[in-house]
DNA sequence: TCCCAGTTTCCTGTTT
DNA sequence: GAAACAGGAAACTGGG
């Protein structure tokens, strides 16, 4: 039906000469006349309560005028190297094929970029794009975030096979695909490489944590100097502050992402919020650690540094405090706040409270 | 080469 | 007493 609306009602009702107005004027006209079937076909209202006019199959409807998602050569290229029409057949295979969203609840048209420009996209933008007048805001969100997901996943895969062409004997963070990762045993699926995009500096730590408490060439005591006394071979391996010496150094790869970015991440992701950290006072910038040690696990994870631990973690939190990125909350354990100087953190739905909507069809959510 | 920002580790002391 | 917090110190990295 669908693809019958496409190509004949569409292309008879739609003139690509007649000025949007006068088509939608048509589009409505039709409907009412011959086509309510059709549109509830494609608008079923028990799915979507809130659709009174025929405006949202129009406005999709010309979306597909502009899309023709017949190219698949986005699949043997890079993200980097795609154009407009294998974005936006990236964009179809990704929410519709592989994700089975409804193809006239995305706003095709806004994805005609090239592969350079969605890549540079942050989750936010992307959402913005996905958002439509006649499409719910929370549907919109909801295949945002599975595209940019999914985005970031090919793009993390495309960064570790690079990797394994450049250093095949080594194994780095971007070894975790996105769909669990390796080493990490919890519910939590840290896949969202949006906290891990810009951290690809952070594999040039991987020598670090490979330091083996019996290697010869790491027998460093508490005080950082090279010892061999018998107390040290009784003791336990000590590793000195700071980081190890001996990282190799890479193509320049962009920095990783702050402290305070990644706990910002982490609160605007519906699989960490509020399971793991959650938003105290989100006017504020509030929030609160539920499970401390999971959040230090996941920063851990993303720097390749098992030994992470919450103390470590929020002595680098509180580093954020000479700057006002971070602030503290005295008297309540657990509880920090971003500062003036801290990331933007905006959401319209801090923890991802679930709308009356969704509580009546959970089947949706 | 130097400096700075950011991070990690260890540590001591304080507060809850 | 344990956990959380605060912050100094040192060592390191990447970037300007």
């Amino acid at each position: 039906m669908i693809e019958y609306a496409r190509q004949n009602m569409c292309d008879f009702y739609l003139s690509p000469a007649q000025p949007a107005p006068a088509r939608l004027d048509d589009f409505n006209v039709f409907k009412k006349g011959n086509a309510t079937f059709t549109y509830g076909n494609l608008y079923p209202y028990e799915m979507y309560p809130e659709v009174e006019d025929a405006s949202n199959v129009y406005y999709n409807l010309i979306n597909f005028r502009d899309y023709r998602p017949e190219t698949d050569s986005w699949k043997s290229k890079v993200v980097e190297d795609w154009n407009s029409d294998e974005t936006v057949a990236w964009i179809y295979d990704c929410a519709i094929t592989t994700h089975g969203f409804n193809e006239l609840d995305v706003p095709f048209h806004n994805f005609r970029i090239s592969g350079h420009e969605l890549k540079n996209k942050r989750r936010e933008e992307i959402v913005d794009m996905m958002l439509h007048p006649h499409v719910d805001n929370e549907m919109s969100r909801r295949i945002a975030y599975t595209v940019f997901d999914r985005l970031h996943c090919r793009l993390s895969e495309e960064i570790r096979q690079q990797s394994v062409l450049r250093y095949p004997e080594q194994q780095t963070f971007l070894d975790l695909d996105c769909h669990g990762n390796r080493g990490y045993h919890s519910d939590y699926k840290p896949n969202d490489i949006s906290l891990m995009s810009a951290a690809d500096s952070g594999d040039d730590h991987e020598d670090v944590f490979r330091i083996e408490p019996a290697s010869p060439a790491c027998s460093y005591g508490s005080d950082g100097s090279k010892s061999g006394d018998e107390d040290d071979k009784k003791k336990p391996f000590k590793r000195p502050p700071g980081r190890p010496k001996g990282s190799i150094k890479k193509d320049k790869r962009p920095r990783s992402v702050s402290v305070p970015q990644f706990l910002r991440d982490l609160l605007l992701d519906e699989r960490f919020c509020p399971s793991i950290i959650k938003w105290e006072d989100h006017s504020q910038g509030k929030f609160r650690f539920v499970k401390p040690d999971e959040v230090a696990k996941l920063w851990g994870q993303m720097k390749q540094n098992d030994n992470m631990t919450f103390e470590k973690f929020s002595r680098a939190m509180r580093y954020h405090y000479q700057h006002m990125v971070l602030v503290s909350v005295p008297t309540a354990r657990l509880v920090y706040q971003f500062g003036p100087k801290g990331p933007d953190f905006k959401t319209n739905n801090p923890n991802f409270v679930k709308v009356k909507s969704e509580l009546e069809n959970p089947s949706y959510s």
